[in-house]
DNA sequence: CAGGTTTTTGCGTTTTTGTGCAGGAATTTT
DNA sequence: AAAATTCCTGCACAAAAACGCAAAAACCTG
């Protein structure tokens, strides 16, 4: 990995996350501490970020302060999304769905990951677009401006031709009796091909979407291989999901 | 192999990949490390890739450029964009390419206008995502990572199913003789496409870029309807574009 | 086509750059 | 106050770049 390279991925992480630990960026990228640090301080004389013992803070931390729901719901999603990588590995085929937590997965993806990424969402997309090191496919057709995703029947027969070998979904309501439910009818509709094109579907979702419903169904809990929240897999309010057979962490 | 036709390779995949190590070209063509080196000072000089310890990156990889540039040629590009808005109607059917220009154009455009924007550009795409009235369709493949935009067979054959009312496309270089040219191969063959796909075809650009050559040939001058750059329709530089049947604006 | 000039290329050698490591200083945490 | 990180400094080593030079190729040109 190049030097300027490096340094565009730490800025790129600085700028998304707001702040940034050495010590998680030898870890990502593998190189010494040392190394990151004198990157570190670079892109600090350069006035690109600040540096601060430990790591460097983006440049609009000090003004921007997040609600405290925002903050809040942003840690459980870095759960999620950390407990979801640990299912991707180089040269996969990935489909994912839109919505933020598929989003803060794309952004938590670790640089030395080689595999494919598909998508309708466009904010996904860009954000797949900055990785290093995987090639980004995205299905093309109308796009819907509140969902910020491509909809319509030429979507769902592209979706339809591939067979991926993983599908991420971001859930906007799951409940053991009534599956994963949605509120957008063309939405629905993608995600459903979705699932049918892939070999594993594995749904993200906040613990707070948990046991809700919403009007239209996506699928049963049957069509699910894996449920992902930011509770331990053993927490008592995922007890119905483990005994209806689906695998939880 | 000639020293021009190893140079446009390499900076086919500049473009193609972002980013090339000068050790891998040297393995790749059969040469030697100083001659790939010299190369690549060569095409820094000329401004086409940025030099870096290792190799070589592509001109897109940092943003900084991009501003700079974007702040030079703003206004100029705001005189093109009021153009060629001109063109555009109620109900229209438009396909765009991508580049700092037709950015411009999407920025630019008057929020009362209802119309179906195609492109592939990633960048243009988020632009038009944000304006109220018009419709959106996205052309669906592979991102290229540089140029942002969708290239691949599939894009080609959705853009071929299509005919569109007009068509605008960013133009790196045009000459009287060698009409229209640029540096990407993908994004040539899409570009061909959309001229195909249209009826009206308008190019875009900055009179910097006017009677400039780059390596790959995208179509003649007689293939396009219209030349629209900063200057006054009478300019002389653009005498001989009008002589060759080219509406200039 | 012969002879000269320019361009291009490859090869040592020298410099520069990038990276990791060790040990001690500074800072944060407990 | 003690322990644990993190930071800085100097240093060593490897990779890459710069430089000068010479051979080879290409290109004029009369």
């Amino acid at each position: 990995m190049l030097k300027k390279e490096r340094q565009a991925y730490i800025l790129h992480q600085v700028n998304l996350h707001n702040k940034v630990l050495s010590s998680s960026l030898c870890a990502e990228i593998k190189v010494s501490e040392d190394t990151i640090r004198r990157d570190l301080q670079e892109l600090a004389d350069e006035g690109k970020i600040i540096k601060v013992h430990g790591g460097a803070l983006s440049h609009s931390f000090n003004q921007v302060h997040f609600s405290t729901n925002g903050v809040y719901s942003q840690n459980q999603k870095k759960t999620i999304a950390q407990k979801a990588i640990g299912l991707i590995s180089n040269g996969m085929f990935v489909l994912t769905s839109g919505g933020t937590t598929i989003l803060e997965l794309a952004r938590s993806l670790p640089p030395q990951l080689k595999a494919t990424f598909v998508s309708g969402s466009i904010p996904a997309i860009l954000e797949y677009m900055h990785h290093p090191n995987i090639e980004v496919i995205i299905i093309g057709d109308k796009i819907s401006k509140n969902s910020k995703i491509t909809v319509g029947s030429e979507a769902i027969a592209k979706i339809r031709q591939m067979k991926a070998d993983i599908c991420f979904l971001g859930t906007n309501a799951i409940d053991a009796e009534h599956g994963i439910t949605d509120n957008d009818w063309e939405v629905v509709q993608l995600k459903k091909a979705m699932i049918e094109s892939s070999k594993k579907v594995v749904c993200l979702t906040i613990s707070e979407k948990v046991n809700t419903v919403q009007p239209i169904k996506v699928c049963g809990l049957n069509d699910i291989d894996m449920l992902i929240t930011e509770l331990s897999p053993d927490d008592p309010l995922l007890k119905p999901y483990v005994n209806a057979g689906v695998r939880v962490a």
